[in-house]
DNA sequence: TTGATAATGGAAACCATTTTCATTAAGGAG
DNA sequence: CTCCTTAATGAAAATGGTTTCCATTATCAA
């Protein structure tokens, strides 16, 4: 594997210095790809986009890098009943605030951003009252629907 | 195992004969204990309870069980983020609904009822709104909180 | 440039869950 | 109640996503 160019400092070299990571091209190689399609990916969606191009990055490494990035909070890691993780690069919480609608047939997901301003609101609230209440320090929330999507049904 | 008896009927037995299922010992030993417990039990959880009285019924029947129960509606089957599955029997709506907050450090999981009324609210006319947008039909819904529980945080 | 040590990859281990298959038992028909 | 079809079961093996091990490599502070 070539060495990395020290030069050129990419948007995440920050984030991870402040953690003590160090700089290796497989996690700039991951954060690219997790950028690129920032919906979704297991972790072997991403192995097979790195291993195009870089064929000598193992599935451990993505694993261990999901990993970290998740510790950051740099990822959201998600299950969608499957058996497989997913995971989201998180991006500015105004534009990408969003949740899911999970087929419970199909295992389709479908992304919506509408009501979002009033959960939003009532989540604040809920979260400030428990957080009184339980003295539990809240660092995020899951918020999913489950169903049937339309194929589906229209199917049987 | 000692056959059944078929003279008393317990609660569960009109539900299993609707969906087309037998009734046997494993099965109401299972409804049992989640009836006692009520809460966050896994299959290994389970298992050991039902071991101690009944031996030879197999971790395989409480799987089996377990996911029959949960796609009659009885049951609802989470995902704690520890890398194993935890059932609760559904009761009453009014009376048992309640979210979870779960910790991320010793995954500790707390059980709340607080806000839920307005979080209903909110709940029916998102799933009313998504239902129509999307075309998808909402089966349920899952909300969990993320943080540090009290003990973790003293801790350190 | 160098040295301490974090990061890596491949293979093996892990472990909750599922599948297989031969055996048992539920429950409708008679 | 007895018979018979077939669902249900248990033990063992398989599965498959994820983690661990360990020898090797590469980052980066000094």
């Amino acid at each position: 594997m070539p060495r990395m160019q020290a030069r050129n400092r990419a948007w995440w070299h920050g984030k991870f210095r402040g953690y003590g990571y160090r700089i290796t091209e497989g996690r700039g190689v991951i954060l690219n790809i997790l950028a690129r399609a920032s919906k979704h990916l297991s972790a072997e969606d991403i192995y097979m986009q790195v291993h195009l191009n870089y064929p000598n990055i193992g599935l451990t490494t993505i694993y261990r890098t999901l990993d970290i990035l998740a510790n950051m909070g740099m990822v959201l890691k998600f299950d969608f009943g499957d058996g497989r993780a997913r995971y989201e690069l998180v991006g500015d919480p105004k534009k990408t605030h969003h949740h899911h609608l999970i087929c419970t047939e199909c295992n389709r997901v479908v992304d919506y951003t509408e009501f979002i301003d009033k959960e939003i609101k009532l989540l604040n609230e809920t979260e400030e009252g428990l957080s009184k209440k339980y003295n539990f320090e809240i660092k995020s929330h899951l918020i999913q629907f489950h169903g049937i999507c339309e194929k589906c049904r229209k199917k049987g």
